[in-house]
DNA sequence: GGGTAGCTACGAATGTCTTCGTACGCGGGT
DNA sequence: ACCCGCGTACGAAGACATTCGTAGCTACCC
């Protein structure tokens, strides 16, 4: 009988349906439980208190915050999106790449079937950054 | 009482522990499960028979193949490394980036502590791409 | 030939994620 | 005053993930 179980997953990272409800509020700004469960766009529909229920529970763990001045609470995201965005990638990055943001960063370019545009931007990105850390 | 529960993760990604014994097998080759517990750099290490269950269960839903011909089974993995990076940065995208594998990149690069020569990687990586789908 | 070390198989305990049913309260309309 | 729609809170069910103990087998060594 297992008595620990501490070597769970990054416990800041959100999880996949926490993810969906957090790409609306990124999206909408505060919403409320209504306005999540009807913007939410999921291959299987959900309930209503399903989405209450995760909203409650990313209330407890910070992901979210709550208004619950007026009746019915408004709910959003309790960091910017770009940051989540930064800390999935240095989490994937650990996990998949030795740490190497690089390394993903070149997995990354090699698979992904780019427009030009998008490959223009990234070349823009990199004569930004002038020097790095050798 | 839910009945159905089908919206669960990629079925197809490794778990994390899971993906621990892949950088293993993936360094190594083929191992047995005492290697492979051997080789295990885990913050909180993990018994032996641990291991075991983990590879049986991964030899289940195919992410390793066993050779039992001998009395240590030994496993490797069924899959290459960099498919299974490239899998895990598209389902990343997919979740967090809006299935832009180059909107992830440019995240990433503007996250990163890069070294120069990871960046002349990426630009050489760039060059090489030419085209690209417009 | 018996003991021991090492191996696999299996089941159970625990924790987390996702889902929903049910209970309960408040306010507005009739 | 009463009901109904809408809201929150809570508990529990089921699927997975992770961990390990125990059982049972085989080979080897004295």
């Amino acid at each position: 009988m297992p008595i620990r179980s501490l070597s769970r997953r990054r416990r800041t990272q959100p999880t996949n349906a926490e993810l969906e409800i957090l790409r609306v509020l990124w999206q909408r700004g505060s919403c409320t439980v209504r306005e999540v469960h009807q913007l939410l766009d999921r291959s299987t529909p959900v309930g209503y208190t399903t989405v209450l229920k995760l909203l409650q529970i990313m209330t407890e763990k910070g992901l979210v915050t709550r208004d619950a001045s007026t009746r019915s609470h408004r709910y959003a995201a309790a960091t910017a999106q770009d940051a989540a965005q930064r800390r999935m990638i240095v989490d994937l990055a650990e996990r998949a790449f030795g740490g190497s943001t690089v390394l993903l960063v070149l997995y990354a370019l090699s698979t992904t079937p780019a427009t030009t545009q998008g490959l223009a931007n990234v070349r823009q990105l990199l004569d930004k950054i002038v020097g790095g850390t050798p």
